[in-house]
RNA sequence: GGAGAGAUGGCCGAGUAGGUCUAAGGCGCUCGCCUGCUAAGCGAGUAUGUGGGGAAACUUGCAUCCAGGGUUCGAAUCCCUGUCUCUCCGCCA
């Protein structure tokens, strides 16, 4: 959510700047209703204070034991007017905030213009694209072949888009969830958590989930809860409402949580394999830091989450999103996108993101600077540290043999029990 | 699921026959004084949001005592609804 007051000074600017991210209509109603909002609210006040005023003279009167009952009739119609201004106060103010919490972040000035993905820029290549002496295969074939995926069960079991791992997939799958905790906590400084994985409507409006992109959401049937579609929903808002000292900024949280989304309007897109599932484990990465130092911090968080592909050996590059692909919520976002040979080219593995102090506003996250008065949002970030099926999906890809065998990545044996090799199961 | 208790400022905690609550008191914290260090002591300050004035220190209006509604000239206080917490019972991994 932007600033109101931001919002209300800088109109021109906020048009601009999101007139590239869609529809503005709403933002054109603004302008009136705030005003109206703060001519209400003036009125509101005088009368407000003129009754408390006059209350406090009842109230001498009375104690006095001299007759009030001029004032009271009085303040009978006073009343009545505030209320009705208080009414209509509300109605705007909902309003205004219909507006405000539907309008996404302001991409950062660094963030190239573009309009789609295809105009998204390369940042850096690391590692070249996996050679083979032979027709690399699709995970999927790989999987099923080894018997460690099993789509058409998964299928029977939930439905398309659902995971079913046995053997030495179930245990890569679980050894890269670790491998990744241990990575961030030991080596990057990150805090491990393990947050509810349902949610409330207050937490999924803070990270700006809400009330938007609800068709993304599993809802929970005669609950207002949502399964979590990342990590980053509960992780954010562990600070909701909550004003932190200055001194204990940064704070580094890391979380493994499985995923659920809908994947609602991609129907045909990725429908084998493991890249486009409604359900997926993912490491998330989250930042709670102060304003100064947010873009250092994402380029480290970014730092970070591609230090799990080196350690693995994959081959990936980095892309930054342009404006015209960016989130929602996001000012600035870079993708980690990583080399998949049977597809040839390179796919999201993870998404490192500054939401400045977006998601702060909407969800509350304030701290309070050494020695100064007042309260600031704090800027919060997160990226994944990294999606998990995809990153199988790629080690199967990229390690696999001409025999059909996968050779495990030598910073993930000691996490499968000094497993080298994932033979076929029988 | 049944019965009961509760929710007040950073924390603890007072406050229910509605009216100086413009929220006591304590702790903590900040600044200053004092003591050669430390401790103790003394003094001042110490919520959030939003609007006005001011270069600023600051000053001033309104709102906020879990949330939402109601009664009233006036609500932390009375009424209704909801949320959460705690205790006991039942059930349960």
């Amino acid at each position: 959510m932007l600033e109101i007051k931001y919002v209300r000074q800088n109109l021109s600017e906020v048009y601009n700047s999101l007139k590239k991210r869609g529809d503005m209509s709403a933002l054109d109603a603004f302008q009136g209703i705030e005003a109206v909002r703060r001519e209400i609210l003036g009125e509101l006040e005088d009368l407000r204070h003129q009754r408390n005023v006059v209350s406090g003279d009842i109230a001498d009167l009375k104690r006095k034991g001299e007759d009030a009952e001029g004032l009271v009739v009085q303040m009978r119609d006073v009343s009545g007017r505030i209320k009705v201004l208080e009414k209509n106060l509300t109605e705007h103010e909902e309003k205004i905030s219909e507006i405000l919490i539907r309008l996404p972040n302001i991409p950062h000035a660094s963030v190239p213009v573009g309009k789609n993905e295809t105009d998204n820029p390369v940042v850096r290549r690391v590692g070249e694209p996996t050679s083979f002496d032979f027709e690399p295969k699709a995970h999927w074939t790989l999987g099923e072949d080894l018997k460690i995926l099993d789509f058409e069960r998964a299928a029977k079991i939930a439905g398309a888009r659902f995971p079913l791992y046995f053997g030495a997939g179930a245990r890569m799958e679980r050894a890269l969830i670790n491998f990744m905790l241990e990575l961030h906590t030991t080596e990057h400084g990150y805090t491990e958590v393990l947050p509810p994985f349902i949610v409330n409507r207050k937490t999924m409006t803070g990270t700006g989930q809400l009330p938007k992109f609800a068709e993304d959401l599993f809802k929970l049937e005669n609950w207002d809860y949502f399964l979590i579609p990342t990590a980053e929903v509960p992780v954010t808002n562990i600070f909701q409402d909550e004003i932190l000292d200055e001194d204990r900024l940064p704070i580094y949280f890391v979380a493994y949580t499985p995923c659920f989304r809908s994947e609602a309007g991609s129907y045909g897109k990725d429908t084998r394999g493991l890249i486009r599932q409604h359900q997926f484990n993912k490491v998330e990465l989250v930042k709670f830091v102060t304003p100064e130092t947010s873009y250092d911090e994402l380029e480290r968080l970014l730092n970070n989450a591609e230090t799990v592909l080196q350690k693995l050996g994959l081959p990936y590059r980095v892309v930054s999103l342009c404006t015209g692909d960016l989130g929602f919520s996001a000012a600035k976002t870079y993708d980690i996108e990583v080399w998949m040979p049977a597809q040839n080219t390179y796919r999201e593995i993870s998404s490192c993101s500054n939401f400045e102090g977006f998601q702060a506003r909407r969800a509350g996250i304030r701290f309070r600077r050494k020695g100064k008065k007042g309260t600031e949002p704090v800027h919060t970030l997160n990226g994944s540290g990294l999606a998990v099926g995809r990153t199988l999906a790629a080690i199967l890809e990229n390690y696999q043999q001409a025999d059909g065998t996968v050779i495990i990545p030598e910073a993930l044996r000691p996490y499968m029990g000094g497993q080298e090799i994932i033979l076929p199961r029988p």
